[in-house]
DNA sequence: TTTGAATACCTCACAGTTTGATGTTGACAA
DNA sequence: TTGTCAACATCAAACTGTGAGGTATTCAAA
């Protein structure tokens, strides 16, 4: 962050690292494919999140790279899919993230609770 | 995010805005200055968060510039200090970056409080 | 039957953002 | 005079979601 990079908030806020966080949980319910998740993301936040397929998707790669997901094809209603689940290995990464965002989540309740201005 | 960008996770999670939300909200309680603001966040949130000063000053800067804050060189304690007090703009940008804030917690809510694994 | 919408997958340039290192100056205590 | 803390500042590096672009398949409507 510089002065010469003027800050455009063009770039959302809150949101990092929060599409990991999402998937590994959606996909500790059930096994998913990737299009799945992304309308699962929107329609479990009733609209108030949702990330694109150039996020999910990677997201997806990389996870299954960090051996955190595997995945299997599976032909469904006469489609293809790319079906996702989550090891043991991505279950402890859940637990570890989740764990993190309720620090974080409570770091910024105990700035923003003091007495009001 | 790419196959060939690993993903290293030397970076924060979550804390994306979350720099501007807590100097927002530190500022409408009372006038600081840098360093004070630095200590306060760490101090307040009981070491949960902690934002380098390399994060907080580029931050009033960017700040000052878009009239969300407005600064004055004050002597205090033999010290030479750049106090910040929050502008009516900064005000609005608080009240916006804290209903954003409450939403997206929302939305994780929503998504994490599913039926457990 | 071909048009279009929805499904399903994929990639990448871009613009931010925080970190962590590095630097300066000054006050004050050991 | 050495070291620590206060107070300010800058910047390269690494990470990360967006938005736009691309392919291919299925199926219903015109």
């Amino acid at each position: 962050m510089y002065d010469n990079a003027p800050m455009k908030k063009t770039n959302p806020s809150f949101l990092n690292g929060v599409p990991e966080l999402l998937v590994l949980r959606l996909l500790a319910r059930r096994e998913m494919y990737g299009y799945e998740i992304v309308k699962a993301i929107q329609s479990e936040t009733r609209e108030i999140l949702s990330f694109g397929e150039g996020c999910i998707y990677p997201y997806l790669h990389y996870l299954e790279e960090e051996k955190l997901v595997s995945s299997r094809r599976k032909e469904v209603e006469g489609r293809s899919r790319n079906y996702y689940q989550l090891t043991a290995r991505g279950k402890k990464r859940l637990d570890a993230l989740t764990a993190e965002w309720n620090r974080v989540s409570e770091g910024v309740a105990l700035l923003m609770g003091g007495q009001h201005a």
